[in-house]
DNA sequence: ATTATCTATAGATCTATAGATAATGC
DNA sequence: ATTATCTATAGATCTATAGATAATGC
């Protein structure tokens, strides 16, 4: 009567928690999702979820690492930042299931003891920092209203993640992937309000 | 041996619930609060705080209400939204418990049963819509970038979510006002892209 | 008399540990 | 022999209800 346990690969295995880990806290946030409902999805039961991860904060901590990974290559600001950034919106207005677990987790993160508050804030750094390179080489320092290229990579970053809120909110009312394009326009068209002095 | 019964008066003690309640839904987000950490911070039980609401949502919705009525007043986008909104970012620059409370609940909102997810949901349209109308006087349909005035709004209200998080995260490295009046003066100071054929 | 507040408690969960068992791999 | 997975369970919480008690207000 009882069923025949399924075993599979420890690799594969780890792999489809992570994927339902991702899912399941982005539907109930970090502190809502319960180890049993990743398990669930799996067909594992919760003690056998930990026999792949320690703890519940060991998972959520990966979850975001590998899913950094995967992206990672795929949308690293090569030639134009500016350009990427627009392709990434545009990308992520058809995947909401994971616009929404960063959404949920970054604001998650900020509460207390939040387990992944030092990866956000490393994130946003690292986000900011090779962003800023890029929009520098496009750019230089002339840049409209006076922004320097740190502010703008800011700018771009807080564009992104706000309208990813309201998008996900009201996916009718908020066409993330043209606003964001007429932002990005914006950036491009104005001339720089900042040269005064450093012209040749 | 028993300590005396302190009473307050029932209006009094509602204030002071909620205003110990959204601290709390800050620190830890809606589903991490529980009903005792904030009932602990008024000197309540758990159950002698269900004598004023009747459930955890109640609560929330409740608090929510009465912050917005609170705020409602004083910045009603009167004349100029633009500066209005500047002004309000500035002034939350130095509330950072009250924008970490709207950062983690707007975005836990999203997540699947939330009791706060319509709230938000109306919450952003009508800013939106009223935000709206305050641009278009200021702007007609002369947005740059090919902005309709709604999306400018959409955009000026992404900017400050967007920074709030970033600035929560890491205080010291993102100057929520000083990016957020760059932004409206790049807003301001860019020529009308749209300006072809429907000028006098 | 009313009601603000407390004690007691039911009924659900939730994480994590301990130890048993069954499937795989050498 | 190893290890993926399960059953059992300790130990914490958490929300909400029921009913008692003490302070206030008419």
């Amino acid at each position: 009567m009882t069923h025949p346990r399924r075993r599979l690969r420890p690799e594969q295995r780890r792999t489809e928690i992570l994927e339902a880990a991702l899912e399941v806290f982005a539907e109930r946030g970090y502190r809502g999702a319960t180890l049993a409902a990743v398990a669930d999805k799996v067909g594992l039961t919760q003690q056998g979820l930990l026999h792949y991860f320690p703890s519940k904060d060991a998972l959520l901590i990966e979850v975001l690492r590998r899913r950094d990974e995967i992206d990672a290559g795929a949308y690293e600001p090569s030639g134009n930042g500016l350009e990427t950034m627009e392709k990434l919106v545009a990308h992520n207005a058809t995947l909401p299931g994971l616009v929404q677990s960063f959404t949920v987790l970054s604001a998650d993160s900020v509460t207390d003891n939040h387990p992944a508050k030092e990866f956000f804030i490393e994130r946003y750094r690292r986000t900011r920092e090779t962003l800023g390179e890029s929009i520098r080489r496009e750019f230089g320092e002339n840049l409209p209203g006076g922004l320097t290229p740190e502010q703008a990579t800011a700018l771009l970053v807080a564009v992104m993640d706000g309208l990813q809120l309201q998008w996900l909110l009201d996916p009718g009312e908020v066409d993330m992937a043209a606003v964001f394009h007429a932002f990005a326009g914006l950036l491009r068209s104005t001339p720089s309000a900042a040269d005064q002095g450093n012209a040749p």
